[in-house]
DNA sequence: TCATTATTGTTGCAAATGCAATATAATAAA
DNA sequence: TTTATTATATTGCATTTGCAACAATAATGA
C-alpha cells in the first residue's frame, strides 16, 4: 500500500509553520489565521462548526477564539433562540486582515503545484477532498473516546 | 487554480490527533512517535537530518528528543571524529514500541485510502512527493528569514 | 412530564511549541 | 593563520495545545 501519511504530514507542517511566520505581521500569532478566513467565509458560525472545518480540538479552539476576540479581529453573540451557541463573527480588522492571507495562501497553494498541469491538479484536489472525508470519520470517533481495531 | 492546502491541513491535524490519542498507551506524548519511527529506521541519524525528515522547528525537535531520551527511548551520542553533531540511536524500548506504530500508521494509511484502486493510491502519493519538494524550498528558505513575495 | 442523554462551550493544569538568543565546532575566506 | 561564516545543538520565555473535568442548555425518551 502507497504510503501517503509521512508526506502529508511534512507538507502540513511545513506550510503551517510558513503562514504562522508570515502571518505575524499581522499581528496574528500560533494557528489564528485557520479560524480567521472560515469566520470570514462564514459570519454567524458557531464554534462547533469550526472546528469541523478545522479539525482541531474544542479546548484548542475556545482559546484561539479568546484570543481572536480580545484582540479585536472577532465577535462572539449569543443567540436568543439557543442560549447554548455563540455565534462568531468577523469585525472589520478580520475583514481588513482576509485578503492578505488569502493571497499568501494561494501563493503557497501555488507553490506546492508547481509543475503540475491544471488536470493534475484537479485530480489531486478530488484525491484529498476524498482522503479527508475517509479520515474525519475516525477523527470524531477516536476524539469522542472510541478504541480502533488494528 | 485548485484549493488543497485547507484539505492537507484537516487531513494532517486529524491524523495526528488520532495517533497521538492512540500512542498514549506506549507512553509517548504528542509528536514523539514522529521522532521515533524515524530514528528506528535511521539509526545514527542526526537531529539536523531529522528535521529534514518531519519539518519542524529546531528546538521543537530537541526538546522531544530530550524528552524521548530521559525516558529511555533513544540514546544520543557524540562523534568523535565531529564534536558538533550526536548521533540517534533508538533503544530496545523504542524497537518494541515500533511494530506497535507502524501498524497504527498503516492502519490509518489504509482509513485514509479507502475506495482508492492501487492505481489511484499510487498516483496520489506520487503527486504528494512532489508537492512536499515543492514546497520544502520555500519552508527552509522562510525558516531561514526570507521574505516571500506574492 | 421528568429524567436521561447529547450538544455546545469553558477552564485547570501540565505539556509541547517556536522565536530569539546563545554556544560551540567546522568550514570558508581573507 | 586568523577571521568570518556556516552548521549543529541548546536554552529562556512566552505562548499554544489538549486531555480531563466541568457547566449549562437543548433534545430525546420513558
Amino acid at each position: 500500500m502507497a504510503e501517503i501519511l509521512r508526506e502529508i504530514g511534512m507538507i502540513a507542517r511545513a506550510l503551517d509553520s510558513i503562514s504562522n511566520i508570515e502571518f505575524k505581521e499581522l499581528e496574528l500569532t500560533k494557528g489564528q489565521y485557520l479560524y480567521l478566513v472560515r469566520i470570514c467565509e462564514n459570519p454567524g458560525i458557531i464554534q462547533e462548526q469550526l472546528l469541523d472545518l478545522i479539525k482541531v480540538d474544542r479546548s484548542t479552539a475556545t482559546r484561539a477564539l479568546q484570543k481572536l476576540e480580545s484582540h479585536g479581529f472577532i465577535e462572539k453573540m449569543g443567540d436568543p433562540g439557543n442560549k447554548k451557541i455563540k455565534k462568531i463573527y468577523p469585525t472589520e480588522k478580520a475583514r481588513k486582515a482576509y485578503p492578505f492571507i488569502i493571497r499568501e495562501n494561494e501563493h503557497s497553494n501555488a507553490v506546492a503545484l508547481a509543475g503540475f498541469s491544471e488536470q493534475e491538479a484537479v485530480e489531486i484536489e478530488l484525491y484529498l477532498r476524498r482522503i479527508r472525508e475517509n479520515i474525519e470519520v475516525d477523527f470524531e470517533s477516536v476524539k469522542k473516546g472510541r478504541k480502533r481495531n488494528y
